[in-house]
DNA sequence: AGTTCACATGAACAAACGTTCAGGTATAGA
DNA sequence: TCTATACCTGAACGTTTGTTCATGTGAACT
């Protein structure tokens, strides 16, 4: 099972770094196990990717870029606010939901330090589109005036725990739909209703 | 150093674990680490707790049932479901911020096979709070007619996320009351104002 | 004073870890 | 056919891991 094409071979071990670090998490994963599943010789593995680290990381980035940019692309021509709360919020559970090996990979190992950067630029972007979506609502008088920062930190909450919810739970997700009903809603009784 | 209680000897290694757990994750914490955090030998270490597993599971249920007794009596003898969702809300995030600790803990190491089904019934007991406030604000006649189960899955997910966010981005936390206000209030305007 | 017993020690062990390295092999160009 | 190059191999190394065990120690009871 010799002479592969270089990038094929990286591809794989990608692959099955991701599988096996979500499983087993950083620590456990060891990289045997990953040069196992991706079919290469230890030494093979190292020929690649210079250290354990520069692996993780270089897969962490890589995930973490396609989905900022599709959950990005998802919003940024839907012109009604409460609409776009929704789409982003079904776009970005459904994704977690289809790709829970990035979320398990990224939720689990928290304290790492040497990722942790990385994470921390990525959740501040997603807010960002939030906040934006907020501000836009409360300033064609759709939204009530909250404070934009906190209510995007609040909804971008709910996402997270919904995430965790895919590893812990999977069994007890709450429907997109729900979820954005309740956000947009409230519990309350409207006065009118 | 020699000749101590027993079980204070136990109290230190659960107070050096839970700190190491909480810094470097299970795996990296070694049992040497925790020993000499412990001011104790391996060997004694051995001899309170029969092995790793058992420590980590202690510890966690101790602290979990701890937390859960806390929130139940914070909650139990409020009367007004709105009031009993904001208390629910401030007591569980206020917790969690005053003990990272077990917060980490818990966070990190997700797919653990071996604690996850103590995690899961320590949620449902939690989500079971929430369900039994909406149900009885729904019979009241203060809360909309919402679907029980996804709604109290939602909340339960927002105090989730609100767990993460103290690991990942601990100046990017929301105030438990603006929390409480966007759940019942939601984000539209209200007709009458 | 002697025995017992709960608590403590740390050297020792096998296993697993991340990483390196001396060497091997198939392809491409000469 | 020879050489250069890119890709690959797995034994080996030095650490570190969780766990055991033969041995100690001091207080309490007989």
């Amino acid at each position: 099972m010799n002479k592969r094409s270089g990038i094929e071979s990286k591809k794989r071990i990608i692959d099955a770094a991701l599988r096996l670090f979500s499983e087993y998490g950083y620590s456990k994963a060891s990289m045997r196990m990953i040069a196992n599943a991706a079919g290469i010789s230890i030494g093979g593995l190292y020929l690649h990717f210079k250290n354990k680290d520069e692996l993780y990381l270089t897969l962490m980035k890589s995930k973490m870029d396609d989905f900022a940019g599709r959950t990005m692309d998802s919003v940024k021509d839907i012109a009604d606010p409460a609409e776009a709360i929704n789409a982003f919020m079904t776009v970005t559970l459904d994704y977690a939901k289809k790709h829970k090996g990035l979320i398990l990979l990224q939720g689990r190992e928290l304290g790492f330090t040497f990722g942790l950067e990385m994470k921390r630029k990525f959740f501040k972007k997603q807010r960002g589109i939030i906040e934006d979506i907020i501000r836009c609502g409360i300033r064609t008088g759709i939204f009530r005036k909250v404070n934009v920062r906190e209510t995007a930190k609040i909804i971008f909450s709910v996402i997270r725990g919904f995430v965790l919810s895919i590893v812990v739970e999977p069994n007890a997700l709450f429907s997109p739909e729900e979820c954005g009903s309740l956000i947009l809603n409230g519990l309350l009784k409207r006065d009118g209703k």
